[in-house]
DNA sequence: ACAAAATAAATTGCATACAATTTAATTGTA
DNA sequence: TACAATTAAATTGTATGCAATTTATTTTGT
């Protein structure tokens, strides 16, 4: 009962995110080495698969990344041959990243890739959903304090 | 209705597990500058807080991470003044850090933070503890795979 | 129309993460 | 007790993240 017990570290609510998601995508290394995808190369590919053809703006809204981190990240991807780049008709400040045939192969390659994941989860279906719309909720929050600015 | 679905981002727990702990990070991050402390030296400083002395050994397992994360972290604390490090006198391999009078004080500035960070976390006291018992019980499962090799 | 403000990527710099390797020291064991 | 196996940190190398700056382009306000 210290004044300090709000710094210890089990008091957190921070900390085990951190972990935890840390954890996630750690064990998510050895699954997605056989198709030579990093965790963030392969949620890049997710946005692709969904949208074909997004800007590296659209991806970032999507995975709360920018540019210093994508730009890098989409020359990756593409000297892997999953996608391809190219400056947009309509505005040439932007480039437009579209998805290769390749690509698209890839997809179905990785189907069984979170299957395989979430039997390292220890979560039934509804708690599953639980965290699901708590972490969400947290999210939605924190967009609507960045927004206001 | 695809086979593909699973490969959505909406429909990944990992997604915002990964979006919201790097979210939580960066909302501390105006909090810890105030400080000079970037959120991964907070938690270690919180580790010695309330250890005041232990191994890099004992504070990788404390925060998941390995002596290639803490050994530059933990020489830049020593750096600021927080903390000292010397050869264990038992056993010539291991070093053991120990907090200074500096790094004590900090302890009582520091206090606030983690009140200034509840407000930016849209949860109620019991959807707080739902996600902490969640989380928990995700890194107990993965620290039971581990333990398991 | 045109200068100023805004925007999209890219670039730069710093701080993690973590696998893999190296170095030094300690343990277990034949 | 030699000596192989193990262990603790440090080192090396690759890949993020993200703030801040730069560059090129587009919008806006007058």
């Amino acid at each position: 009962m210290s004044k300090y017990d709000c710094l210890k570290l089990e008091n957190q609510l921070c900390f085990p995110l951190y972990a935890c998601a840390k954890a996630v995508t750690r064990h998510y290394k050895p699954l997605l080495d056989e198709f030579d995808l990093t965790y963030t190369q392969y949620i890049t590919m997710m946005v692709m698969w969904e949208k074909k053809s997004a800007s590296v703006k659209e991806i970032g809204e999507c995975l709360y990344l920018d540019s210093g981190t994508l730009t890098p990240l989409i020359n990756k991807l593409e000297s892997k041959g999953y996608i391809e780049k190219h400056r947009s008709d309509d505005d040439a400040r932007g480039v437009v990243v579209t998805i290769t045939e390749a690509g698209k192969k890839l997809r179905d390659k990785m189907v069984k890739v979170p299957n395989a994941m979430g039997g390292c989860v220890a979560l039934s279906e509804k708690e599953a959903k639980e965290l699901y719309t708590l972490l969400y909720k947290i999210l939605g929050h924190f967009d609507e304090i960045d927004s206001e600015v």
